[in-house]
DNA sequence: AACGCGGGGAG
DNA sequence: CTCCCAGCGTT
């Protein structure tokens, strides 16, 4: 219990420098705010709420048109609500990141069952699609409640003005805690919902990922960051992992008229449902050619290896393969589908793409591009 | 704690 | 090219 409570206390002890005043960032955000579509007219939580969920990973340029858009085509959250979910997908394509849609869908529903939007952070939290930082962004923005939400904005903010050099994601709750130091102060209490967007615009104009104009920043006397000459460098980021090296061995097989062997690839996982040149699974380990071969469409052909390797980058490691080349056998019959290389140039992921390119340098295949 | 999920713009 | 964007849900 009293190990706890220590932890608690250690947790919140303050920080060597104080938080600059926020009285300073609200004075600047008078005169120098943006002007959003969202921030004219009246605090409908329906508004904020559809804002902070196309804003998710989407920039404000990106979003603006398309909220207004939105809004025209469902004025409410009635009308989104009683939308059929086709009318939905239909308004929301293009913006990327579709279980947003699908959420922003449910989420409606579940607010007209309810009666209207709760105003906490604890209930809008529990709504779909609304994560720690949607709840905190609606609950400031739309119901005036002394939270701040932490998004790359603040993150970036806090700390550069706090110089905290401990890496992200490890640093979340610390520059948490430290950003909702600022919503104590008497002046962001007085106003919680200019004081979250505050910091959200001094991420976006002035305290920006890459050189920052610290020279005409309203917090420059008292950051951190600006003193110790490291806020162009923070936040500070845990190393992504190096990617490791996979490599894999391919199979084409052309047919008479130089058609190419497809097949379609499981609906899950890398690549799911898309064709693909077959070949063996993709691992760090080598193959040797008798291993290679058990994955090879067709056991007897006059399989040639194709001089060079391909090589493509996903985000989790490095690819590198190898092509073997045949000719369909007279009489010989093979599962899959069979698609000029023209066609199969159109309906190839990236990835396949460099063995058929492969192919072509080595006068394998009919060019697929010209 | 680590991933997958889209698409676009800046440097 | 890489990084970043008013992140969330799943494993």
């Amino acid at each position: 219990m009293i190990r706890v409570a220590l932890r608690r206390l250690a947790a919140s002890v303050p920080p060597s420098a104080p938080l600059p005043p926020a009285g300073d960032l609200l004075a600047w955000y008078d005169r120098h705010r943006r002007t959003l579509p969202w921030r004219a007219g009246p605090r409908d939580p329906y508004r904020i709420w559809l804002s902070e969920v196309m804003l998710q990973q989407t920039t404000v340029a990106a979003v603006a048109p398309r909220w207004l858009r939105f809004l025209a085509r469902f004025p409410t959250v009635e009308a989104l609500a009683a939308a059929p979910w086709e009318d939905v997908t239909e308004e929301w394509a293009g913006l990327g990141y579709y279980a947003r849609a699908r959420n922003l869908h449910a989420c409606a529903r579940a607010v007209v069952a309810r009666g209207g939007f709760p105003d906490t952070v604890e209930e809008l939290r529990a709504l779909p699609g609304i994560g720690a930082y949607t709840a905190a962004a609606v609950a400031s923005i739309a119901f005036g409640r002394p939270v701040v939400p932490l998004d790359g904005n603040v993150e970036r903010v806090t700390a550069r003005v706090m110089a905290v050099e401990e890496p992200l994601p490890g640093a979340r709750p610390r520059l948490a805690a430290l950003a909702q130091g600022w919503m104590e102060q008497a002046a962001a209490r007085a106003r919680p919902a200019d004081f979250t967007q505050a910091l959200f615009d001094l991420g976006a104009t002035l305290c920006v990922p890459r050189n920052p104009a610290c020279a005409i920043c309203p917090w420059q006397a008292g950051c951190e960051g600006r003193r110790t000459g490291l806020a162009p460098t923070l936040p500070r980021k845990a190393p992504k992992a190096a990617r490791p090296l996979k490599r894999g061995v391919h199979f084409l097989l052309s047919d008479a008229e130089g058609r190419l062997l497809l097949r379609r690839r499981p609906p899950n996982g890398l690549l799911g449902g898309m064709l693909g040149i077959p070949g063996t699974p993709w691992r760090e380990e080598g193959w040797s050619m008798e291993e290679a071969m058990a994955h090879a469409p067709l056991a007897t052909a006059n399989w040639r290896p194709l001089p060079g390797e391909a090589k493509h980058g996903f985000t989790h490691f490095e690819l590198r393969m190898t092509l073997l080349a045949a000719t369909l056998p007279p009489g010989a019959r093979v599962e899959g589908d069979w698609l000029a290389p023209a066609a199969a140039a159109l309906a190839l992921p990236g990835a396949m793409l460099r063995l058929l390119a492969l192919a072509e340098a080595a006068g394998a295949v009919a060019s697929a591009t010209a």
